[in-house]
DNA sequence: TATGAATGAGGATTCATTCAT
DNA sequence: AATGAATGAATCCTCATTCAT
C-alpha cells in the first residue's frame, strides 16, 4: 500500500472516530470525508461501505484496548491499579459504539474474537482483584464489565469526573 | 379540546416515548403514528413538527419528575430515602433523551423552567442529605444530578442493576 | 386504494414502460417520475425499489399476453391465425426486458408461473399449427417461442416490418 | 508506437469487446482494465474516454466486416453464398452495439464512412443475389441489412440457431 | 377532522475521469 | 510509461413535512 494511501486511511479513521465521539453515529459519510480533508470517493475506496468503516473503527479501538489489557495483565502491580489504568484508558472513548450501533451488524468474527479476549482478560483481572481484597465480591466479572462499559465508554467521559469517581468508590471492597 | 383529540394526543406521546425508549431517537414519524394507531396527518395536526413532539415528551417527562420530587420534598422521611425513590422513578426512563437528542433544539423556555425547578428541588434534597450525613459531601448538587442522569436515565436501566447499586454505594457518606 | 393513487400508479407504469421501450433499462427513477408527472417519493411509495417497478411491468405485460393467448386458444380459427394475432400483439413490446434485465432478479414466483403458462399455451398452439400443416415441423415449441421473442419483442418492432414478414414466411410449412 | 503499447491497446479492445458481448454495455472501465490485465490509467492513456474506446471497438468491428465483404464481393461464387458467409461471420458479434449504444455518440466520420461502405457492398451483393434469383425481390437492400442486423448481430446468436435458419429460409426467393 | 398520498431535500453509493507516485 | 489512488457528479433511496381526499 502506498504511503499516501495509508496516511489517508488513517486520517479517515481518525476523523470518523472523532466525529462519532462528538456527535454520535449519525454523521454523514460526506462529513467524515470532509473532516479527513478528502472526497467521498476516497473514503469509499478505503471502506466499501458505512458498515466497513464502523467495523474498522470498532476493531481498531478494541485492539488497542486489548493490547492495553494484555500489558496490564503482565505487570507486577495490584490488580486494582490495573483496573484504574483501564478506566483511564477508556474514559471518553465511546467504545459504547460497539454495542449500540444502529447498524448493529451481526458482529464480525474478528470483532467477536476481540471482545471475547477482552472479556477474558478483564474477567481474570476482576477475579484477582476480588481475591486481593480490593474489589467488592458481590458482582460477577460480566457485571463489572457491563457497568464499566456504561460508566466510562460514553462521549465526554473523563477518568476523574464525578460519575467515574463515585463508581470506583462504589466498587471498592468495603472495609472489613 | 375535545375528548378524542386529547386521547389521540396522549396516545402519540405514549407511543413516541415507548419507541424512543426501545429503539433510540431514530424512529420515523410514520412508525410513531402507526404505533399510536393513527395516520401521520393526525400526528402533525397535534405537533407541527418532529421538534415539537420531542419537546412535548421532554416536558411531560420532566413534569412528572418534578411532581414526584415535589411530593418527595414534602415527605417526612430521610432525604436518602427521597433520593432512592427518585432513582426508582427514573430508572429506565431515557430522560437522557433530553440532553442527547440530535435535534437538541435551543431548549424551550418551558423546558428550561422545568429543568431549573428540578435542579432546585434536587439541589435542596442533595444538600439536606449531605447534612443528615447520608450522602457524601465532596460533590455539588449539580454533579450529583449529572451523574444520576447518566447512570439511571438510559434505556434498559433498572433500579437494582449493578451500575445503579454500585453508584448508590459510592454515593453514601463514608463511615466516620 | 384511493382513485388518485391508482391513477398515479398507472401513470408510473405507463411512463416506465414507455421509457424502457424507447431508451432501454438504464433510465433513472427520477426521469420515470418526471415522465409520470410526479415526484420520486411518490414513485417509491408505489414501488419499494427499482426491482419492484420492473417486476410490476414484467407481470403486467406478461398477464396481458397470457390473456391474449388464452382468448386465442379458445377461438375457432386456424392456429396460424392465432400465431399471427400474437405477433401483432407483441410487436414493439420489449417483452425482451423479461429475459435481459440487468437486474435479472431471481425471477419471482408469479413471473415464473406466468411464463410457464404462456409457454404452455404457446406450445399447444405451435403443435396444433404444425398438425394443421401451417407451421414448419422442424422446430420445437421452445425454439419457436425463442425466435419470436428475439424477432418481435424488441423496441421498435412492427408487425409488418421486414424482419417480421420474412420470419413469418420462413415459419410457414413448405409447400408439399 | 512501441510494440508493447500496441499489444496493450489490442488487449484492451479485446477485453472490452468480450465484456460488452457477455454482459452488455454497462461494464465499468475498471473492469475492462482489469480484464486486460492493466490499470485504469493505462486504459486512459490509450483512450481519452469511454466514448473513444467504444468508437474504437465499433471501428475495428466494422473494419473487419468491411474487409470480409470486400473479399466476398471479389469471389467467383453465387451471391447467396456470399450472404451466407457474412451471416456466419457476424453471428454472435453484437455489432448491434453500434446502433444501440446508450452513448450513441453522433457517429464519427470514420464510422459513418465505414458504414456507408458496408452498406454499399452489401447493397450490391443483395441486388445481385436478387438478380441471380436466390434472394426474394420485395425488399430493398437497406431492409435486408436492417433485418440481418437484428437477427444475427445479437449476443449469443449462432449461424445455425433457429432464428437464423428461419430467417434465411424466409429470405430465399420463392420457387417460381 | 382524520387519513394517507405526494413532495423533495438529503444521505449512501458508484463510476468515469484526473493526477500523484 | 504504468499504476492505482483521489475526485465529485449522478443515481438510488429515505423520511420529515405538506396537501388533496
Amino acid at each position: 500500500m502506498r504511503a499516501d494511501a495509508r496516511r489517508n486511511r488513517e486520517r479517515i479513521v481518525e476523523a470518523a472516530l472523532g466525529l462519532f465521539t462528538e456527535r454520535g453515529a449519525g454523521v454523514s459519510m460526506e462529513e467524515i470525508a470532509q473532516a479527513a480533508g478528502l472526497g467521498v470517493g476516497t473514503l469509499y475506496r478505503h471502506f466499501p461501505d458505512r458498515r466497513a468503516l464502523i467495523e474498522e473503527i470498532a476493531q481498531s479501538t478494541l485492539t488497542v484496548l486489548r493490547d492495553h489489557l494484555r500489558a496490564g495483565a503482565a505487570e507486577q502491580v495490584p490488580r486494582w491499579e490495573v483496573l484504574l489504568s483501564m478506566v483511564r484508558h477508556c474514559a471518553g472513548r465511546p467504545l459504547a459504539l460497539l454495542s449500540s450501533l444502529p447498524e448493529a451488524s451481526p458482529q464480525s468474527d474478528t470483532r467477536q474474537r476481540l471482545i471475547r479476549e477482552i472479556h477474558g482478560l478483564l474477567g481474570d483481572i476482576v477475579e484477582q482483584a476480588q481475591q486481593e481484597g480490593s474489589l467488592r465480591r458481590d458482582l460477577t466479572p460480566e457485571q463489572v464489565v457491563g457497568l464499566l462499559n456504561v460508566a466510562i465508554c460514553r462521549p465526554g467521559a473523563r477518568a476523574d469526573d464525578p460519575l467515574t469517581t463515585v463508581m470506583l468508590d462504589g466498587l471498592k471492597a468495603p472495609a472489613p
